[in-house]
DNA sequence: AAATCTCTGAAAATATATTGACACATTATC
DNA sequence: GATAATGTGTCAATATATTTTCAGAGATTT
């Protein structure tokens, strides 16, 4: 028997044949239906034995309801799930309205959102929120270190937390001069550092002496993850690839004011205070014009 | 290998071990990340395929997770998605999975979505274009300047430009040293500004220099536009709001990366050739590790 | 109550998946 | 620049899944 409806899914089907369900049939039918689709994505053999009925039985039944046979309604199941999770993603209102599907900005904006979608996801929230303290300790100093790309978000970092807290180090991306830093580097201090491909050596020896003196070690690095990491403590990888010849670094960007967002959170009356004192000191310098 | 935490997800267990999967083991790793967990939940010859790897990768990779084998991993799969299925709220968007709605990371990626997505909306295609035939004219130089924040910013798109095209200049956000800059330019040169709130009154002055001198100026400014935009030839308006007390410029690098991205395609085959020497450059300086 | 029909699961036959052994290619190391 | 180490895919063996066949158990009809 042919797919009455190509599109339905199996849920949809077994309604639809319900009635021309045998007992037992219908026995993995329900079963099938409590827990959807789980219960239809193990091998044949498991599904039966969960529904309390015999592989054959299985067989007839997804055959009756229109696949070839079992291997083809597993897959079909799949292909649902598949569509339900990715669903989200696909919306692609994002698109520049006035160009054409082909052009540029809409396919580094899809693939900027698929990055930031992936990035997000796989974001472990309680290592976040454990970094985000760590930032926010002013008892160590922080210190910021980026590669030869990052080393543009190390400097970004390192003026937002200069505004939110005190104790705040960028070490420059002349790897001559970080031994410099290491010396004066003690136990509770947190040592922030970028590297995405190419990861870059000297970076892996810093994080090597930081953690040796007990500093503790945030890596914000790419999906595959810089050999920083060996010596981590918290790590978070952006997923950075585009179209192009190079890496795209909005994830990281991402990442990044976020966990400023949150260390700010965390600091908030301390940094409110920091905040207002530094607009005064702007408007006492006048260097720059009032926002209106 | 034992499982080292036996009630930790699938994808908490490969970033756990991501650093030390292999290159094609990663391959799969990413496929199943972006498709989770339907990617996982087929035989192990299918998952492999669709992958681009062999079996045996997939399944020394999933003994690598600590799991008996591919059943094994496949089975534990299942029951994860059984109990999240069969959990209380089926409502996961693209967000992070493990987190309640009122985390800040959700209200963050919120607000960013919403930002980028404005941003695209409101890029007038055909400006986009002409700007970016515009950066990538290398008859005239190339200056890039940003503010006290954005100065990250025109950080990151010198480096970029630099490795694109000759004839790049970053002016250093030191106000001071900028009149020697407007000595040397002409008709014809090209000056990226980057101007959020507050907005800053010597970039004005700059910006009125430039133009006076016949410098084409291409202005990367926030939803409300810097006073910059009366003297600009191209204007660019990001959307920055975010829940906090700064603004948050993940939109804006994003349109900077765009930019980039159009002038690398614009001048492919010279830039090309520019990649090249660079990577052998590296090579030769052995600072970077060859990625794998 | 006998005959027939339908349904069901046991078991064999067949197809497919999984794993292990090996050889080649690639990358690190000296 | 040679050598070792590691990673990867092809292929074969083994295990498992899927389908088919078929015989017996119930239900239904005559």
């Amino acid at each position: 028997m042919p797919l009455t409806n190509p599109t339905a899914t199996v849920r949809e089907l077994i309604r639809e044949h319900y009635a021309t369900l045998t007992q037992s049939e219908r026995k993995f039918a329900n079963s099938l239906l409590e827990n959807y689709p789980a219960a239809g994505l193990a091998s044949i053999t498991i599904v039966a034995e969960n529904a309390g009925v015999s592989t054959p039985t299985v067989a007839r039944m997804v055959q009756k309801l229109g696949f070839k046979g079992y291997p083809h309604f597993h897959k079909s199941l799949l292909k649902e799930l598949q569509a339900k999770v990715s669903g989200p993603t696909q919306r692609r209102d994002n698109w520049v309205s006035d160009a054409p599907e082909s052009h540029l900005l809409n396919r580094f904006s899809q693939a900027v959102t698929q990055n930031l979608s992936q990035t997000f996801s796989n974001v472990d929230t309680e290592s976040f929120d454990r970094a985000t303290r760590q930032l926010a300790n002013t008892d160590g100093r922080l210190y910021v270190v980026g590669g030869r790309i990052t080393r543009a978000l190390a400097d970004y970092a390192f003026t937002h937390f200069q505004a939110i807290r005190q104790r705040v180090t960028h070490m420059t991306s002349s790897s001559a001069t970080w031994p410099h830093y290491v010396l004066d580097m003690v136990e509770g201090d947190t040592l922030v550092i970028f590297d995405v491909r190419r990861y870059e050596t000297n970076l892996q020896n810093l994080a090597k002496l930081a953690a040796e003196r007990g500093v503790v070690i945030v890596l914000i690095t790419d999906q595959w993850a810089s050999p920083v990491a060996s010596e981590a403590d918290y790590i978070f990888n952006c997923w950075v690839e585009i179209p192009s010849a190079w890496d795209s670094n909005i994830s990281t960007m991402m990442l990044l004011e976020a966990l400023i967002a949150a260390t700010q959170e965390e600091k908030w009356p301390e940094t409110r205070d920091r905040y207002e004192r530094l607009d005064q000191l702007f408007d006492h310098t006048r260097l720059f014009r009032k926002f209106s």
